[in-house]
RNA sequence: GGGUUUGUAGCUCAGUUGGUUAGAGCGCGCCCUUCACACGGGCGAGGUCAGAGGUUCGAAUCCUCUCAAGCCCACCA
């Protein structure tokens, strides 16, 4: 229980009524303490002690949805900022995936809203094929049913119902994170402007020749019963065997060994293939084999892809099943035979001792009757690579057939020419080299898929079509032709046939998606939307779909529109656990976004996601950090709750405001730095910089010094401007607390029509570089070590913390400044008197400190041991004597004196004075000590 | 096999174009019921910047190599 964990002494505390706390932890039973916390009455104040996420965030979504803060104008290209949504699948829930991604975008728009910007953030949903497919196949097969019970149509009914409501769900999720996207312009991968553009887009390339039809040797996934693209294809290291088989020369007792990892895959073998250049072999090309169990005579045949080194330097050649056999036997003009069918059995070209096994099954009984007929040399273990369906991690079997394909050479070079023309760039730039070595080496793209939930090809066959599974079974009436057409066609524009019949299968859900950035503008209509905010600005995504996604965008949107489709890559890192793993179902290690909104608060959720992560680079995920950003964003309320406080009623926000002493012209100097910093950094795009820059203005310049030091008196104008800023600088990353705590200085009128002020539609504040001030800073510096330096004392000599001391200090050249800083230093270092004089004697009977140029005495006779003081100083000494004795190193060095710019030689010079005076002054009161 | 990233305090990470006595948060130790905040405040301990060379007056930062971990790509049966 959360108690448990609390000391005795936080528990004594917490014996106060203290309702915030309260409402944070679940009481144990056996709660040992006296205290009901129905009981307690919440004091009645205007603001909350503590903020409470989720009593505000839904008012501020809401808020935010009903204001359509999201909602682009649309009308010049010049002031446009788009960026379109990578669309939710819509199979499941929100995950952290979709979390960094919604807050990263948020912040870029956000930001950019409040610089003014036209700003588009699309949002939209993917259909996900065979995603979505699966989960509610999935989900009949509970009911005992499968697809081909209901049938396509059925199914495909079943499927949309629960697109319906994920669509809903996922889109609920989305707005809780914050997202201000543009809610009207909302687009579905499947719905019918999208699908008219893929038709299009197939039809356009199909005539250009960019898409074809042919039997290829293909990633074939017996779980899903699909084709799948090679990307969609993972390799994974497993340990296996490497069989030797021993193939006989025809007629002799002569042989040739072969080294496999599938002997089942022998049964198709049409040749044995050697390296022409290989001593062992040479006698043997151009003899027949005797393929063991079939009989049949293969030839053994030259080919220079085939590897000495490897096995025994022979290889079996089985076209149907392997991709570099597929290539040999072409080449060769080899017969393929088919022994591995779709669902994952062996087929009648097995053999009749084998068609119908299962692979592994297939396999120990080939292995073993190997062995009983004597041609089963040995069996080696042996780790390589296994291919796996991305989707459900079955194995894939290569398998020839008959598919789709996009010719993706020309498309890529398209692509390689407009990045090498500057198009578009890469965020972190080292992308650039995975994207231009993909492109380079990129093979065709497979493109059909034989599944129901998805756009079905706007194909259609003369008479009866050419079955994929088995083109053997082609019909032969009609002229058999294939139609590509963007209408359903009625009759046969080559031989007036009226019977047609529509390829079965669906595109690769990469497909659509490729066309995402255009399509959803409205496309190929030319809309007002696509000519204003095409290109997109940005493209923002995790760096784990480059192949998937961003680079068909880019050849697709080339080819259709003539333009890449957008000007910047902004690539993020993975989410992983606290341990650096991948978040997955089977490791059972992933963290649900919602739970921990409900736990610590969207706002935090978003720091977490953003402060000290860089792009590219994977983020590890842990309770630890969120706590510590819920622990932030509380700190931020407090610190608004404290100048709403003093502000009094009904505050005003101040746009302007005259600094009155040396904290509020230092406040000012380091704000400016955070606003001319943060923007920088926001406009190199390093979003984790800027937050952390904020972020530590706010924690320390702004609370633990500007509103400790100015609390005697506070500038309330400037408290209201520095909160105002601070408001608006925060707003990206927290949208929520700045939105709510914006409501008082804005307040919200229910009754009125009105639109109200939101922050969410405020300007970015504009920081002057010329308003940074490096002496008040210097200064300040001056006075915050004085004040730290008493406190370490104090604390070092266990000073309780209520008692009042006094303090001298000579101040030298500083001295004017800092007499006029009396107060606040005696207020923060909690002293009864300050002394600030330029010089004079030394002290005794206090403790000493020779900081900055400064004398701090501070005479604390009744506590003051010698012996302890002496060795205190003795310590102080000796780090200054290791501190000189470095920049002496520096400055005997002639090289560095002639050679080093003159401002750092000067300012080495400069502090080996100060620190010699230190020596000195610590040398004489040592003397003093006796 | 090729490519790439990372290695900085016990943990998670910052560290701009080379010039700091190397920083933050969490954790740890001591202290604090001061009315914005205990989801807080103060003070402190803790680092040969993975290792070895090199460039330079000067390297956590640039170069080379080594080691370790991760990721991506690849038709070695």
């Amino acid at each position: 229980m959360i108690l448990s964990i609390l000391s005795e002494k936080r528990l004594s505390h917490l014996n106060k009524p203290n309702n915030t706390y309260f409402r944070h932890c679940l009481l144990p039973l056996s709660f040992p303490y006296e205290y009901n916390p129905i009981t307690v009455i919440l004091p009645v104040k205007e603001i909350a002690k503590a903020y409470i996420p989720g009593e505000n965030e839904g008012d501020i979504s809401k808020r935010w949805l009903d204001s359509q803060i999201g909602k682009a104008v649309g009308k010049s290209k010049k002031n446009a900022f788009t960026i379109v949504m990578p669309p939710p699948n819509v199979t499941g829930a929100l995950h952290l995936g979709h979390a960094i991604t919604l807050t990263i975008e948020d912040i870029l728009v956000r930001y950019q809203r409040m610089q003014g910007k036209d700003v588009l953030w699309l949002p939209g949903t993917d259909h996900a094929g065979i995603a979505t497919q699966n989960v509610v196949e999935k989900q009949l097969l509970e009911k005992g049913l499968s697809r081909e019970d209901l049938g396509r149509e059925r199914f495909i009914q079943e499927v949309w119902k629960w697109k319906d409501i994920y669509h809903k769900r996922i889109s609920e999720q989305v707005s809780r994170m914050g997202a201000s996207c543009d809610w009207s312009r909302e687009a579905f991968t499947l719905d019918t402007a999208r699908s008219e553009a893929v038709n299009h887009t197939f039809v356009k390339l199909y005539k250009k020749g960019l898409i074809y039809r042919d039997t290829k040797l293909v990633n074939w996934c017996p779980r899903c019963q699909t084709v799948i693209s090679d990307i969609e294809v993972e390799h994974r290291e497993e340990e296996g065997n490497l069989y030797f088989i021993r193939y006989f020369v025809s007629a002799t007792d002569r042989s040739v060994c072969i080294s496999t990892t599938r002997p089942e895959t022998m049964l198709g073998d049409v040749a044995v293939a050697v390296h022409p250049d290989d001593p062992r072999y040479k006698e043997f090309i151009g003899k027949e084999l005797i393929l063991p169990i079939v009989n049949r005579i293969i030839p053994v045949i030259a080919d220079k892809r085939v590897d000495m080194k490897f096995g025994t330097g022979a290889v079996k050649i089985t076209p149907a099943h392997d991709p570099l056999d597929a290539e040999i036997g072409r080449d060769h003009k080899l017969e393929s035979i088919v022994v591995i069918g779709p669902h994952g059995r062996m087929t009648k070209h097995a053999g009749r001792r084998f068609k119908g096994l299962p692979l592994t099954e297939a396999r120990k009984a080939v292995v073993k009757y190997l062995d009983d007929i004597g041609n089963l040399e040995k069996i080696v273990k042996h780790t390589h690579q296994v291919g796996h369906c991305s989707r459900c991690d079955s194995r894939i079997e290569p398998l020839e057939s008959m598919q789709w394909f996009v010719k993706t050479k020309p498309l890529a070079e398209k692509a390689l020419k407009s990045y090498k023309k500057g198009d578009f760039e890469f965020i972190p730039g080292r992308f650039e080299k995975e994207f231009t070595r993909w492109m380079e080496e990129i093979r065709d793209w497979c493109v059909s898929r034989q599944l129901w939930w998805g756009h079905q090809l706007p194909v259609w066959y003369c008479k009866k079509v050419p079955i994929w599974k088995d083109k053997r079974k082609q019909a032969k009436e009609g002229c058999q032709r294939v139609i590509v057409s963007e209408k359903e066609p009625k009759a046969c524009p080559h031989c007036g046939n009226l019977s047609l019949v529509r390829d079965a299968d669906v595109l690769d859900t990469w497909f659509s998606s490729g066309l995402w950035p255009f399509t959803t503008l409205g496309w190929p209509k030319n809309t007002k939307d696509f000519k204003t905010f095409y290109p997109n600005t940005v493209m923002e995504t995790g760096y784990d779909i480059i192949f998937f996604w961003v680079a068909r965008m880019i050849m697709l949107g080339l080819e259709m529109t003539g333009k890449a489709p957008f000007k910047k890559i902004y690539l993020h890192g993975l989410v992983r656990d606290e341990k650096g793993r991948k978040m997955s179902k089977s490791l059972g290690n992933g963290i649900d976004p919602l739970e921990m909104i409900e736990k610590y608060g969207t706002d935090a959720l978003r720091l977490t996601l953003t402060v000290g992560s860089t792009p590219g680079n994977d983020l590890k995920f842990s309770e630890s950090k969120i706590e510590g950003q819920r622990n932030f964003v509380n700190k931020l309320w407090n610190a608004a709750r404290y100048t709403f406080l003093t502000l009094g009623k009904n505050p005003k926000p101040v746009a302007q405001a005259t600094p009155h002493g040396l904290p509020d012209r230092w406040i000012l100097s380091r704000y400016n730095r955070l606003v001319v910093e943060a923007t920088e950094a926001f406009d190199r795009y390093a979003f984790g910089e800027a937050a952390a820059k904020i972020q530590d203005f706010v924690w320390h310049d702004f609370c633990d010094w500007y509103l400790e030091l100015t609390k005697e008196k506070p500038n309330k104008k400037l408290l209201s401007y520095l909160l105002v800023n601070i408001l608006r600088l925060s707003h990206p990353f927290i949208p929520f607390v700045t939105e709510k705590l914006w409501e008082n200085f804005y307040p919200i009128n229910p009754k009125s029509k009105a639109k109200p002020k939101l922050l969410a539609l405020d300007k970015w504040p504009k920081g002057s570089k010329a308003k940074i001030n490096l002496k008040v800073e210097e200064e300040m510096e001056v006075v915050l070590t004085i004040i730290s330096q008493i406190r370490s004392v104090r604390s070092e000599m266990s000073v309780e913390p209520g008692r009042k001391i006094a303090a001298i200090v000579y101040a030298g050249k500083h001295e004017a400044f800092l007499k006029k800083q009396a107060n606040e230093i005696k207020k923060l270092a909690r002293l009864a008197s300050l002394t600030v004089k330029k010089s004079g004697k030394e002290i005794e009977n206090a403790v000493a400190k020779f900081e900055a140029g400064l004398e701090i005495y501070l005479p604390l006779a009744k506590l003051l041991d010698p012996k302890v003081e002496k060795k205190r100083l003795k310590n102080d000494l000796t780090e200054a004597q290791q501190y000189l004795s470095v920049i002496d190193k520096k400055l005997a060095n002639e090289d560095f004196t002639s050679r080093a710019p003159q401002n750092i030689v000067d300012s080495e010079k400069a502090k080996k004075a100060e620190v010699e005076e230190k020596i000195r002054k610590i040398e004489e009161r040592l003397k003093i000590l006796g």
